[in-house]
DNA sequence: ATGAAAGCGCTAACAA
DNA sequence: TTGTTAGCGCTTTCAT
């Protein structure tokens, strides 16, 4: 069935050498004209393709990086793999894809399956699981073999690897700031998936920004819960016994269904309630209204990881010069909160 | 650096022969279970992992699929990866990921580029590009080479191989009748990506759901155009020169625009107008308010093309065994429909 | 029970 | 200018 053609069936149709059709084929200088041609236009003819297998297997390189993915429905994550993509394919590589769905072992099947020659490098994003349990004998396994990693997103301070992440505290921090300097004096903040280091450090930045403006922090005001189960009911009920004003929401679905709960209330965004939300994704920006949220550049994340890893595999750095990247975040503007600003 | 122990290094070390070590690994029968006792042993110590890449340059088969994605941003299309990617895990593949960014060069070039060794089969959906200018020379040359294709969603009939896909024009249908049954009477579409088929399945659909009931089309309430500009001005002038009680929205993202203009217009939905769109993602889900439409399956099909192609792939299914799976849908009601019906 | 040798497709050092 | 040979890491006959 497979009609692929090999340098060797090339070599004995012509009556050459196999190591001359090697060369003709990479156009030496060692061949002549003639039979380079003679070659080249056999090759052509019969849609002759390098085998990339024996090509790696001789070089030791593949050319393709491994990605690891907790969950690709989220939309940060797409946009980021998005961005190492790009990159990738700029600089010649492949990319191969893993989704670990959130699970530990999923995550050490794939990165130990992948790190036998299949891929040259890892940049990977751990599992909640993961995070949770804080076994990371994987990763210190896979760098110890001289595999270069680079962690996106979630990281922890016991791995020492390259590193790519946002600045979560200062940037809920600003988004806080904002609703307040809008005139919202009774700020709520809401979180799924709590388990996540990530949401603490954004709900620490909210705490420092109430902190640092003398408004002394409510816990009726602070919804913290891992799914989005019974959230509707949780954040109806905080409306039902608490002024609230203004509203942060620290990730997308919390966004997206805060925005749901108010309109069904018939609750005025942003006159009678400001929203603001986190990582400014697809429900952000066609939301009804469209909320103001902090972008987080995902794109860019997913780039700074790849062009750090590949500088890596063609020993541009060196691998035990480790860095951590932290991208910068923007507050965008839109409908769902008020365009009128307190000065302090 | 890299410190991947070899099949010969433990040969070395152990003072016996490559072949032994290799058997002994293998468990064969062959070896005393003694020696092989001693060589495992070592293995585990010194953590061998036996090269992918040799492995699958010597069997002829990687063990690896490729995924052809126009846009991960799409969420359809995430979901249908996942769905590839739990079958393909369960069955002991992997994944090679690439997203052309519905760019036909990107797809001719990666396809390519991984039908040579790297990959054993593809799972591939058409960049609007390719489809457009029907440009199919790259799906003729890989199918000849004998590496199986299997194409999803957007599909054409001048490629011979595997296909699975949705029907538009029954499910369009569907939900355009689910309209007027909610007493609708004037009810518009409107379609963004017009170069895909697909939509324009969908709204043929919506024209014989119509003709269908003896309701007379109304060119003034079909809008079509490719991209998401000027959507909302154009949906806005619809409205304003038109009655209008129901709207059918072909994808995602006009569903979630028109969302937000009947909000702006403070119109009622679905008491004034009702709303009915098409590929339940994440905007239909999580819309104010969120949107009955048509549900795509997308992680069945995912697992359709998964196990149809690794079925060929693993000579369950002769190579020219063709077949087209279609997709059922199926309408998930939410609050943008009325929920009285007229019985016809 | 163990080992030598050939081969998967290719490159590269060395010989001719 | 062309060809021979060894080797990348592994499996698999075929000897021993």
């Amino acid at each position: 069935m497979n009609k692929r053609i090999t340098i060797k069936q090339i070599a004995q149709a012509l009556h050459v050498s196999i190591s001359t059709v090697s060369k003709a084929l990479n156009d030496s200088y060692e061949i002549s004209e003639e039979t380079k041609k003679k070659i080249q236009e056999y090759a052509k003819l019969h849609k002759y393709k390098p085998n990339t297998l024996a090509l790696s297997l001789q070089n030791k390189k593949t050319k393709t990086i491994g990605i690891i993915i907790p969950n690709i429905l989220t939309y940060f994550f797409a946009r980021v793999l998005r961005g190492i993509e790009k990159v990738a394919t700029e600089k010649g590589y492949n990319i191969i894809t893993c989704i670990t769905n959130e699970s530990y072992k999923k995550e050490v099947n794939t990165m130990e399956m992948l790190s036998n020659g299949t891929i040259d490098g890892f940049i990977a994003c751990m599992s909640v699981e993961t995070l949770k349990n804080k076994k990371f004998e994987h990763f210190h396994d896979i760098l110890e073999d001289g595999t270069p990693i680079v962690l996106y997103d979630r990281v922890h301070k016991d791995i020492n690897c390259d590193k790519v992440v946002t600045d979560n505290v200062k940037s809920a921090y600003k988004a806080t700031r904002f609703l307040m300097r809008s005139q919202c004096k009774n700020i709520a903040v809401i979180s799924t998936s709590e388990g996540l280091s990530i949401n603490k450090f954004r709900i620490k930045g909210y705490l420092k920004a109430l902190t640092k403006y003398e408004v002394e922090p409510n816990e009726n005001l602070i919804i913290r819960q891992d799914g989005e189960e019974n959230l509707k009911e949780r954040i109806n009920h905080m409306l039902d016994n608490n002024e609230v004003d203004g509203i942060f929401t620290v990730d997308e679905i919390s966004g997206a269904l805060t925005t749901q709960v108010l309109n069904e209330r018939g609750i005025k965004i942003p006159e009678d309630i400001a929203i603001i939300g986190f990582t400014n994704g697809i429900l952000s920006r066609y939301g009804s209204p469209p909320l103001t949220s902090v972008n987080r550049f995902a794109h860019t994340t997913g780039e700074v990881a790849a062009s750090r890893l590949i500088d890596k595999l063609e020993d541009k750095i060196p691998f035990d010069d480790i860095k951590t990247e932290i991208i910068r975040t923007q507050l965008v503007e839109r409908d769902s909160t008020k365009k009128m600003f307190i000065k302090f």
